[in-house]
DNA sequence: CGTAGTGTTGAGTCAAGTCAATGGTTGTGG
DNA sequence: CCACAACCATTGACTTGACTCAACACTACG
């Protein structure tokens, strides 16, 4: 009987996650005019070289960051969950240098850029939230370098479901124990930078070892402690913890 | 005869470089108290896991971002050249999720956290122009996710080789024909998610094929158009194009 | 029930890693 | 000015983690 949620309810609980916000803070941000429009999976929320004039902002579904080589080698930079704003990434820049691609079908509420810059300068507690999670996606970049660059397959693999699973529990859309994971090994192989034939091997493995147990895309953590520490996974980079509110 | 130059005059130069700022704004930013400290190799300007107090802005010198995995293998994250900010990334974050240590000896002007939030706070072109700052940081890890995480050793050195000479270019410390390189093999190791060994080789690959040229760590490229391309490197994700004043 | 997209497996190859030794440079102190 | 030490660069021989190619199996959906 409940009316359908506003659509960037979630949007707004993401930022509450690090970011304490007043009632007329929340109430300026749900002001925000938006359009709100379903993509199918595959669809682009931003293009490289594009100049991006809204932001969208991730009402269900997920999406990926992605850049490719000149060779033509994909490789997905982050994964985007609902709640979570993507253009923020551009928001003071002229032209995009990476895509968004929807990794699932989902909605997507897309905001008038100038709105959100005004937001900014409007120097209240919610622009602080948006920097905060501008800040945050980046640190997620740069625990994707390491991941990348310095860890085996295994442990790399261990990652990033790690993060995923500690990410969505923190929007409360899964749990430690486990998730539904929103994308083919392909897609995962171009994450992890690997090759979706080894990832798939490499899944396995996990699977052998009773670090993961699957169903379709299903996954389980049985040993959720054993998986964290296979996968070199410190929460730390996500910077969960509430800052205090004197900050 | 002329007077030393202010140590923050090179920092507002690297902000120019992308958002146009006004007479005023500029004395602001030099108006800004500041400690200035000499450095050595290796020394840590900021520390992970540590609360960030103050903000470093490198003078002069070279320094490197980095993050450590649990088994202690290093990957460097980027490279910080003389007038940018080390720790815009952590200005709103509680707790600094990498390291910034010095690649070279240097002098760091360490500026209070609370002044910069309050530049920020301030709505005015120098907040815009920290957050450009900031965001073309985020680009930069997002191109070294894809380099370390699809691109082969050679194309993989080449293209940070090609990135920076853009920059120190773009602030006159070089030109596209050549700069010395502040680091060892060693640390050109850990940027590019490779072994030592390999990485020499690599760079001997590379002067074989006449690409580079070497006087000790000094490289020159006598065909920097080749280097690019075989480099697969695109300035774009650089954002050098100033923006539209109206923006 | 056919077709397209995924996932799985095997066999062989290769880019990059490991281990280990040798050479070069730079700086320092005697 | 020399000698040693510390660090860095280079090279060779061998190993391996990840890739390639190719086939086959499963699932979902029209």
């Amino acid at each position: 009987m409940s009316a359908d949620p506003h659509p960037l309810e979630l949007f707004v609980r993401t930022f509450e996650l690090r970011t304490p916000l007043s009632g007329s803070d929340r109430q300026q941000i749900l002001a925000l005019p938006y359009t709100l429009r379903t993509l199918e999976s595959g669809s682009y929320v931003v293009r490289e070289a594009d100049a991006p004039r809204y932001c969208g902002v991730l009402v269900s579904g997920f999406a990926y960051r992605q850049k490719l080589t000149g060779e033509g080698a994909r490789q997905i930079i982050a994964i985007n969950l609902p709640g979570e704003a993507i253009d923020l990434q551009h928001l003071f820049l002229r032209e995009a240098d990476h895509s968004v691609q929807m990794l699932t079908r989902g909605e997507v509420a897309f905001v008038a850029r100038e709105d959100l810059q005004a937001l900014v300068r409007g120097s209240s507690a919610i622009s602080h939230a948006l920097l905060v999670q501008m800040q945050v996606e980046a640190s997620i970049f740069r625990e994707w370098v390491l991941n990348v660059g310095r860890r085996p397959a295994k442990s790399r693999l261990a990652h990033v479901l790690c993060e995923l699973a500690v990410r969505l529990d923190a929007v409360g859309l899964a749990a430690h124990y486990g998730y539904q994971l929103p994308m083919t090994q392909e897609e995962l192989a171009d994450a992890l930078g690997l090759t979706p034939v080894h990832v798939n091997r490499t899944i396995k493995s996990l699977e052998a070892d009773k670090l993961i147990a699957r169903d379709r895309r299903r996954l389980f953590f049985p040993e959720w402690k054993r998986l964290r520490d296979v996968g070199d996974f410190n929460a730390r980079y996500l910077h969960l913890n509430p800052l205090p509110s004197s900050e």
